[in-house]
RNA sequence: GCCCCGAUAGCUCAGUGGUAGAGCAGCGCAUUCGUAAUGCGCAGGUCGUCGGUUCAAAUCCGACUCGGGGCUCCA
């Protein structure tokens, strides 16, 4: 159980975690690694001369990763035992678990070969093999992985720098730079969860491999307990929620496109209807475009060339009818055929109809900035495999502004933006908000000069609103940087929603000005801006937020009027009637259920009031009210007290009077 | 687009080659009830679509459609 295994060409110098911690005596049976200076070591591997270390034990968070980058180990010794001429390619530990690629040539596995792999994986485990670390030189890896014939990892092997090390653990060896723990016997509770294609280095040019995933923890009861959190958060997948609570359905014959049932549309005319407000007090100005455009619009803002793919394009059976006439006379000139004859684009975006607006008359630096705000839809063709549930669909809907204004006045904008949005996220409840800001890529317009301006305001804003962020260095769009906001759905999986985008292209192309103070013309910045993002998208993440209980602003039905018996249904029809006089959004169960059964129906709802009238609150002109936030009775309310309790709460936290 | 999985009643699901099932929802009747499911009855399906294998297909095979998981978090 030694560190170094002997006889191979060390370049490390310096003792292992193992030997100091032995000579230490500090070496107990559930030390898995070290930490020193901020990096985690294995205690396979030497740490330099004199450096601190502190210990990290089975059970401690650090420990994960460990556990899983050798848990995927384990996996691949299975799987190349079981499946022999396997090639194995990478394997990293993930936020929740790890997975690895095999290049399998004699077929694909599927879940049914889980429960054998696993088992496999056990008997490694159950044996206890410690896991070895070796450093090597490139020419003895070189060797020994072309002699296995394990291809990708010498192609990797080639893009390495600095040391080079193996990992064994029995006779299973790989090109790994760990860390490891000390032995498979440290693996106590594995899964694997599915199993999926992905391209060698990402890439879609490269040879597909298949990947199976799975999660591992230091015991049976974390991985029960993770798996049990999984569990519920499926129960709030928006798809799910969406179907139960008749929110969203979908259909066949619009694939990725939504329908907003009554009650969903309920809480998506409210989205807007709450940032309509806003625009109102902000200073924005609504507009309607069209949805329709000719061609040459998007040959001139750029979408024909760079963002040609995910556009539809609009025919009409007469486009067609003299499209193919030409093609008979000319099949060669498929290319120039359509975009003669099929002249019109469904719009991907708004920006191009806003410069054309802008564009429509002379315009003066008094008018700016101008923040112009439209709703309209958009349609985008996305690929088959990569759309999902309201998450990524082909049309909806965005809250989008473009404000046009000066150089000078970018920077306030920008900063009032963030206000914004900062307050919206809060009246929704979110918290956890991930700001990205994504900064000039290789090939971009425009000068150095202007873009560190710009640059520097989007990372002013943000300062200046003391949020962490990243930065992420050359992701920034061709024409401009940005900064994304991305929120989390129930599983995780984070989505961009607002954004901010800073445009010195589109003006260009569009050759839009005005008229500066001195009578000289200039050009203007465009910022684009959503705060909800798609409105689709957010209503998905928002239902798997709130689990489906919206709150009394936004809910499809605030209170539900549920009696006891037939007998006071005139009453309960006098109630309804009083309510949505007062703007209440009202339901009543009048039916011969049981109160029991009505209530249960109500709550399954996740409805904000139940009412509850019976003959008692006939002859008190009240209801027996249930708060489904504060989960209990409020006991017996008149109906002046319920009326203006619901209305209270009827209107968005930040707009209420306090 | 590519890899894997799935599609049976409005919903959730059972049914592995031999006469299509359950619960809930719906409809009808009875019940008039006090805080999470009242009882009885009725109705409801070209088993996603198309093709193939077979005496026989929801079931086996293939294609397609739609949905789900995934496709750098780089040894």
């Amino acid at each position: 159980m030694s560190g170094n295994a002997s006889g191979s060409v060390s370049v490390s110098t310096g003792r292992t975690p193992r030997e100091i911690l032995q000579a230490q005596g500090k070496l107990t049976p559930n030390v898995v690694a070290v930490q020193s200076g901020g990096k985690i070591y294995d205690l396979h591997t030497p740490l330099p001369e004199g450096a601190e270390l502190s210990v990290i034990n089975v059970n401690d968070p650090q420990a994960l990763a460990v556990i899983r980058h050798s848990t995927a180990h384990v996996l691949a010794d299975a799987v190349q035992r079981l499946y022999p001429g396997t090639k194995v390619t990478f394997g990293p530990a993930i936020e929740n678990g790890f997975y690895y690629d095999f290049d399998r040539k004699d077929g694909q596995f599927t879940d049914a070969d889980f429960e054998k792999i696993e088992a496999k994986m056990r008997e490694i485990v159950a044996g206890d093999v410690p896991f070895r670390r070796e450093a090597v030189t490139r020419d003895d890896a070189r060797k020994l992985l072309q002699g296995m014939g394990e291809s990708y990892k010498v192609e990797h092997l080639e893009r390495l720098q600095g040391e080079i090390s193996l990992y064994r653990h029995g006779d299973w060896v790989d090109l790994c730079e760990g860390p490891h723990v000390p032995s498979t016997g440290f693996l106590r509770a594995v899964k694997l969860t599915s199993v999926a294609g992905a391209y060698w280095r990402g890439d879609e040019r490269n040879p597909m491999l298949q990947r199976i995933y799975g999660t591992a923890f230091p015991s049976q009861k974390e991985l029960d307990a993770y798996l049990h959190a999984l569990e519920e958060a499926r129960k709030r997948d928006h798809r799910k929620l969406g179907k139960e609570l008749e929110l969203i359905g979908f259909h066949p014959w619009a694939p990725a496109s939504p329908f907003f049932l009554p009650r969903g549309a309920q809480v998506y005319r409210r989205l807007i209807d709450y940032v309509r407000d806003l625009y109102d007090r902000f200073g924005y100005q609504e507009v309607v475009t069209p949805q329709i455009y000719d061609h040459e619009l998007f040959v001139k803002s750029g979408h024909a060339g760079a963002y040609r793919e995910a556009m539809f394009k609009a025919a009409t059976v007469e486009d067609i009818e003299r499209a193919t006439a030409a093609l008979q006379k000319a099949p060669a000139d498929i290319e120039k055929v359509i975009e003669e004859h099929l002249r019109f684009d469904v719009k991907p975006m708004n920006c191009p109809g806003h410069c054309l607006m802008y564009a429509m008359t002379r315009r003066s630096y008094r008018e700016l900035p101008m923040r112009i705000a439209d709703f309209g839809r958009l349609h985008r063709f996305e690929r088959s495999g990569v759309t999902q549930g309201l998450t990524r669909v082909r049309t909806f809907c965005q809250d989008d502004a473009h404000i046009f204004c000066t150089l000078d006045q970018m920077q306030s904008e920008i900063i009032a933006f963030l206000e914004l949005v900062y307050t919206v996220y809060q009246d929704f409840g979110f918290t956890d908000v991930r700001v990205v800001i994504a900064t000039r890529p290789d090939t971009r317009m425009g000068s150095d000069e202007v873009w560190d301006r710009a640059e520097s305001a989007l990372k002013t804003a943000v300062e200046r609103k003391a949020l962490q962020f990243e930065i992420a260095e050359g992701e920034g769009a061709f024409y401009g940087p940005k900064i994304e906001l991305h929120l989390k759905d129930a599983l995780g999986r984070p989505w961009q929603l607002g954004t901010i985008q800073v445009d010195f292209n589109m003006p260009e192309s569009f050759d839009l000005g005005y008229v500066a103070e001195d009578n000289s013309m200039h050009r203007p910045v465009m910022l684009h801006r959503a705060m909800l993002g798609s409105v689709e998208r957010f209503f998905g993440v928002l239902v798997e937020h709130v689990g489906g209980a919206f709150p009394t602003w936004l809910a499809p039905e605030q209170v539900a009027v549920l009696t006891v018996s037939e007998k006071v249904n005139d009453y309960a029809n006098e109630v309804v009637a009083l309510l949505r006089r007062s703007g209440i959004r009202v339901i009543a169960d009048l039916s011969s259920d049981k109160l029991g059964a009505k209530i249960r129906n109500a709550r399954n709802l996740r409805l904000p009031y139940l009412a509850v009238l019976g003959q008692k609150e006939a002859d008190g002109r009240g209801a027996s009210v249930r708060c489904r936030d504060e989960n209990k009775e409020l006991g017996f309310l008149t109906l002046d007290e319920l009326i203006s309790r619901v209305r209270g709460e009827g209107i968005p936290p930040s707009l209420r009077s306090s």
